[in-house]
DNA sequence: CGGGATCCACAATGATACTG
DNA sequence: CAGTATCATTGTGGATCCCG
């Protein structure tokens, strides 16, 4: 490796590795786009998105929360009621979510792409 | 959730974690660039990326060939020489490298920001 | 209803040694 | 050189129960 493109390089993957740090994961996108698609009781995201369990959302919810990506608000004490939503700032995960969405999807067809290939031979 | 969403939903949700299984996790991007700026043997590999072990990056080198990714080629048999190099479809994932990156250096500047304003309060 | 606490299985990782 | 094998340790996730 070029030493002179060692800082920039370390740079970029650290920028790289926050980000997946905050969003990465199996479940983050996910949790997101249910808030963002009208859910707003735990239970409701928990029941929108399968195989997730309780546990597990509760501290992905947090996580999100702490990255300032969605509010927790309490509506009522008695009975609890809380709402989760996302934030201004969380629309800003679109610029990376929609080029992962497309890329995700393109790359799936150069897979089975190579699978038949591979049958050829 | 409204019913008529559901199935971009998911194919939304889908998509994007498709992605993430295929450069998600904390080493794909960062073995990625490392090649990318010149290293095409596995110790020159190991050594550039701080705290990875040679374990796990050889999983994480049979991860990204089949996902076309990295091509790895026999240059030698005795001694055994091998050459790692990125392909042209992994140009592709700069598309969401760059994003991911630009997203990573704003989101630190907001956590910060954030806390410091909780000191002031 | 919205989670936290606990227990447990299994996956991931580090360290070290070893091989073709 | 380019990895594998093995073992100990740690981490993480699921299942279940419980509480305010």
């Amino acid at each position: 490796m070029v030493p002179s493109d060692d800082k920039r390089f370390r740079e970029k993957i650290s920028a790289i590795q926050d980000t997946m740090f905050v969003i990465g994961g199996k479940w983050k996108i996910p949790v997101i786009l249910s808030i963002y698609s009208g859910n707003k009781r735990f239970n409701d995201i928990l029941t929108s998105i399968p195989k997730i369990t309780n546990r597990v959302l509760s501290k992905e919810l947090k996580h999100l929360e702490e990255n300032l990506l969605i509010s927790r608000t309490i509506v009522s004490d008695y009975p609890v009621k809380i709402e989760y939503a996302i934030t201004p700032y969380c629309l800003s995960i679109d610029k990376i979510a929609k080029p992962m969405e497309e890329w995700g999807k393109s790359h799936k067809k150069e897979i089975i792409k190579r699978q038949i290939n591979n049958q050829k031979t």
